[in-house]
DNA sequence: GAATGGTATATTTTCGAAATGGTACTCGTT
DNA sequence: AACGAGTACCATTTCGAAAATATACCATTC
């Protein structure tokens, strides 16, 4: 009897809780999942600094987990390079260094002009509609923060990075591989904590020179106007002038 | 005391086993990482079929281990797309298709092609020599199973298929991308799958008729003569005639 | 004084039980 | 007879404790 009210109690409290997450954010079902979001997040962000002692006792008490569910988060993290796994010494946040990052940017280059490539060979109206409105998206969001120089919410950074994240996802959506598609975003995310970078150090001039803006439009009117070659140069492009920029401005990464 | 005696037991059998590992193979430390092998074979060879469903409680009493080990073996080769994980529904072996098979051709001449490219061009001798002693190997060992025709035994089929392997990696060892490397690698495991089948299937003749030896030997000379045009293509129709061969074959594996 | 061996501590890894959530079945109703 | 709600069962998921392991420190010996 008192088992069954525990249960009824914990189950209607759950419910609560997932119908305050369905008006919230995302619908994660499993605590596994939630805390994995939320490391790969902070990792990425560099809130958790790259070699980092990933302790379970503390990373417990922080999310307020025991330890299956965040082995998990960690085991996947570590299966996607975030997170570094040594035998029986534990986890830690992945290192970063100019060379990786090299490697990283020139994978992605391979990976997403292929996806690019078959996405404008592939793509129907829908698609382009998509790109269309991410860029869309991306460019008012860009303007708004440009022009509110005092309101530098954190909170409207991490909308910009998912504005940014939509729309180089979108040029490549309509390819038809699952495999290019996957490694594009864990590609992404490994790149992303190089030019967290940036945001984080902030030569503020340095940026504002570089007018990533119209590199991002020039990208969206080659892959619209179906120019396979121009788009996929000016892609690849983008990816290495933002490499050469953070090694640039960030000697530190050397090792 | 008996809980004691218990733990004096495990830990002697443990040991031993231990040392027989050393002995033998791979020194795998952690309970973990011998499930992650055990099943990983498991699946790639087929032993357990596309879309079986991994019951926690089977393989905890099949490998003699708890949950949290083999759950943990299990996200690893969910990341690697080996198995499948719904959300509170557990894990299955992950389906096969023609479909998914192409994809993963595809992009894996995508990736090989372009290790193999940096490693023509960053090889040195040592590579060489790797090349070709991977190469002599695997064309002993063929010729041994192909001599005695009677004695077809599982373990010669399972030091050939190894030996396949050290070819393909040696190809491409002397690319210097940890990405290309990881990735070159989770797709061999994911063709291989593929490849699995006509060993199970056996229509010998189909086999033979390929002069697969022939193929390997074309590609390492082309390698090694730094033809890197030829080589690469060569290591692409390679792929691509494995893949239309088992389209040819496995029709069964259409949905 | 340096090196080696043993011990203590910190941390990961593994275990088995408790709890949560989903599915299928049954009972009641329309 | 068909549909819907409630309930029981089953597998996954989470928990917290027990066990195994590595590291660091201290004592002892050469």
């Amino acid at each position: 009897m008192e088992q069954a009210t525990l249960a009824a109690r914990a189950k209607s409290s759950a419910k609560a809780d997932n119908h305050k997450r369905n008006a919230g954010e995302k619908q994660t079902t499993t605590m596994a999942s939630r805390a994995y979001n939320l490391l790969r997040n902070e990792i990425i962000e560099g809130a958790l600094a790259p070699g980092t002692p990933l302790r379970l006792e503390v990373l417990k008490e922080r999310y307020g987990q025991s330890f299956s569910p965040i082995r998990e988060a960690l085991n996947r993290l570590n299966s996607e390079k975030l997170v570094q796994l040594t035998a029986l010494r534990g986890f830690r946040v992945a290192e970063i260094s100019v060379h990786e990052m090299w490697d990283a940017i020139e994978t992605r280059v391979l990976i997403d002009t292929a996806a690019l490539e078959l996405s404008i060979l592939k793509g129907d109206d829908d698609w382009e509609a998509s790109v269309v409105g991410a860029f869309h998206a991306l460019s008012k969001h860009a303007r708004r923060i440009m022009a509110n120089e005092s309101g530098k919410e954190t909170a409207d950074y991490r909308e910009l990075e998912a504005r940014h994240r939509d729309f180089h996802v979108s040029l490549i959506s309509a390819n038809d591989s699952k495999w290019l598609t996957t490694y594009s975003a864990q590609l992404y995310d490994q790149t992303e904590r190089y030019r967290r970078l940036i945001v984080a150090g902030g030569d503020e001039e340095a940026i504002t020179k570089r007018n990533v803006p119209g590199e991002h439009q020039a990208i969206m009117d080659a892959t619209l106007a179906r120019d396979t070659t121009l788009a996929t140069q000016l892609l690849s492009e983008h990816y290495r002038r933002t490499g050469q920029f953070i090694e640039n401005n960030f000697p530190s990464l050397r090792p």
